[in-house]
DNA sequence: ATTCTGACGATCT
DNA sequence: CAGATCGCCAGAA
């Protein structure tokens, strides 16, 4: 008996995405089976108010901090990836493709 | 009930 | 290559 709710699968992803890494909403969504639901990981994330879910490692698939608005002030989103070494330029991140951290190579 | 929108993405034109 | 359209599904007006 499946309790577990797509959401709260997308939260449970989210959540193993390692330090200094980030992915797309897409690769989330596909990872759970849902390939051409990415939007509803998105809408997802911005229920992850009261979770503990790193939203801020979680990108468009090219790597464009799409969601930043819904963070505090206008850069907090990327001011969070750059602490982690995440350098992003131009509210895309550099090197996505290296540090694209692939729910379905890492975890299956 | 209907329509529009939205942290996306793939496909079509 | 750029713009338009469709699919997915939940929530707001």
């Amino acid at each position: 008996m499946e309790e577990v709710s797509f959401f709260d699968k997308v939260y449970e992803v989210a959540r193993l995405i390692p330090y200094g890494r980030v992915t797309s909403y897409g690769a989330i969504a596909k990872y759970l089976g849902a390939a051409r639901s990415a939007r509803m990981v998105g809408w997802a994330m911005n229920n992850s108010h009261s979770k503990d879910v790193p939203a801020h490692r979680v990108v468009n698939r090219v790597g464009v901090l799409t969601g930043k608005h819904h963070f505090e002030g206008t850069n907090l989103m990327q001011q969070l990836l750059e602490n982690e070494g995440v350098k992003v330029r131009d509210n895309q991140v550099v090197d996505f493709k290296t540090l694209f951290w692939d729910p379905m190579a890492e975890l299956k």
